[in-house]
DNA sequence: TTGTAGGCGTTATCAA
DNA sequence: TTGATAACGCCTACAA
């Protein structure tokens, strides 16, 4: 039976051994004041002898910060959230920052005292709230409430005043998308929406539908259907488009695991990609350039959108540092690229 | 402008205005102790008023306890990580933990000490390793060194004596897919592995092998092409794989992703699926359903062994509170399903 | 160059 | 039923 006897060395303990005070320690360990280069040896041998690791809870206590970030989160086995924590996780890292994370299991969570009191509770430095818009999930946002909470940054969601915001910008993405099927000659281009309360169908939405206002091209309600951003939703969805217009000849999908179902409704049917039907994603998942045919979809900054919130995360908290006074940063909108594909071009 | 006078308010505040002891306050949020229920009443109001919340870095010096586990993942944005971390995090939040992370960039990673420093100096009460187990990169648990760590549990990786140890069953799943063929009748049944150096495509490729042994069926090195996870690999080792066999009528690859860069090179071929080749994989992805033809494959669980190791953690954690004494729980290995869809069976 | 006293916010112990 | 005191491990301010 093997046995563990893990046990914390504090100051104390090395001081004892080193035959100093617990401060010249410390002075060691913060590389802080002179210290002769004799003792300064002998106390860090005895640190490495002992194992020693600051406590930084102790530490925290007298210097009133963590150097850790609360980031608040849902749905990391989706593209999205996981690549954007990705950005968080590498930028916290590098300008040396913890991470303590709630993942909501419902996005549309509303009730956020459980959720932000540990990280209130834990003195995190500073909040990234990285839950994509849905619905009401922002009511809790009253004027008045976010001034008492630590310095917060909110991801994928509407400019709003009095708030740090970074997002993509979907609108121009779904408007870059459905011009290129414009511009391919389609006329008769569907729409497979996200969830019409997420902030981000709505807005590829907009985009779209602005996109064949401006082009004189129909974009009736008839040529959109309302996918949950899963390939079997977006199976449902081509099916229904071709229920309501057989004489549909393009195909615009919120994302590309709802392109996905609907590729596989058309191959079922027989109809040829692009030649009946040219089809667009949007998020660019490394699978899409292997769908069959590959697809054209919309890349767009997912990890930049994470890495970005923490870097204005960070001059909330020194601002705050400075003059105890904090105001949001602009809002950021970060811009997407259209990926051409197969899907829309054919093979050439 | 707006500002933030975001400030935090102790127990002496609220013992102050209340007109109380600082440990009475104590008692009251951690309902300890006897207290009059007029004076209980009192300060709770003026909690409530205040807004006070314990500072939880001032109580875990104290208690030696932080309620935190740290993790350690990679690769977030591919789908057994993520899924298993959802499992983690539902586990952790139900028994009161916090999380704290390490992503880290590379999983072979070796160098463990800046990994695991913040993890100690922020005083975790346990730490599990959840990075898949590739090449050398479990060299650094020597004998004697995990002793002088907190309470650790491993994911996905070989058994090994004194390590508490949760993993899927990727040979027995690799079994189930590769035996599924063999009933269906294929001889010829050639192998789309991940990278071999890491577990678990190394056991999903012992599981292919002895199955065709077993079978007296052909397992020559020919028939194996080593991938990379993604799609793209898939594509290029279906490609290699016809050009070496051209008499192949069955491939398993080691993943969806892999199944479906396979699948793409056998349309553009114009081979019929299932046809001329039957074709499996291992995940279950949700998209894998939605394939052209959708994709027979392997469900294991990954939101289980994430849950689990969270349970078994606590029980190191609560067994070493207890008697200083902690013993590496028997490894537990889950097992695998086996999904039969359009790609080998055909539709019917 | 090094050490001492005091305090960060909380809880345990012991007394009142 | 309540409160004073001492600790947890560290750092700042001030002395020596």
């Amino acid at each position: 039976m093997r046995s563990s006897n893990y046990q914390h060395v504090t100051l104390q303990d090395v001081a004892r051994l080193a035959g100093v005070s617990a401060k010249t320690v410390s002075r060691v360990v913060n590389h802080q004041g002179e210290i002769s280069e004799d003792t300064r040896k002998r106390v860090q041998s005895t640190i490495d002898q002992l194992g020693y690791r600051p406590n930084i809870l102790a530490r925290s206590l007298v210097s009133q910060r963590t150097n850790s970030l609360g980031v608040v989160t849902s749905g990391l086995e989706y593209y999205g959230p996981s690549h954007t924590l990705a950005g968080i996780e590498q930028q916290s890292y590098d300008l040396g920052y913890s991470l303590l994370f709630s993942l909501l299991p419902k996005p549309d969570a509303n009730n956020i005292a459980p959720i932000l009191d540990p990280f209130i509770s834990r003195r995190v430095d500073g909040i990234i709230w990285a839950v994509p818009e849905i619905g009401q999930n922002r009511a809790w946002i009253q004027p008045g409430l976010v001034e008492k909470l630590p310095p917060i940054v909110f991801l994928s969601m509407a400019e709003r005043p009095g708030l740090s915001i970074v997002a993509i910008d979907n609108k121009s993405g779904g408007a870059q998308a459905t011009q290129h099927l414009v511009d391919l000659g389609r006329r008769c281009i569907g729409l497979i929406t996200g969830p019409m309360d997420w902030w981000e169908a709505s807005e590829r939405f907009s985009g779209w539908k602005e996109t064949l206002q401006r082009n004189n091209l129909d974009h009736s309600a008839l040529l959109t259907v309302e996918g949950d951003w899963s390939a079997a939703g977006g199976n449902r969805c081509m099916r229904e488009l071709l229920d309501r217009r057989p004489d549909i000849d393009a195909v615009f999908a919120s994302n590309d695991q709802m392109a996905l179902g609907a590729l596989g409704v058309l191959h079922q049917l027989g109809r040829r990609i692009p030649e009946d039907i040219a089809i667009a994603g949007f998020d660019n998942i490394p699978e899409s350039a292997c769908f069959w045919p590959p697809l054209t979809t919309i890349q767009h900054q997912l990890f930049d959108a994470g890495s970005r919130s923490v870097q204005i995360l960070q001059q909330l908290i020194e601002g705050k540092q400075a003059t105890r006074n904090l105001a949001p940063t602009d809002p950021i909108l970060l811009s997407t690229k259209l990926i051409i594909r197969a899907s829309s071009v054919g093979f050439s």
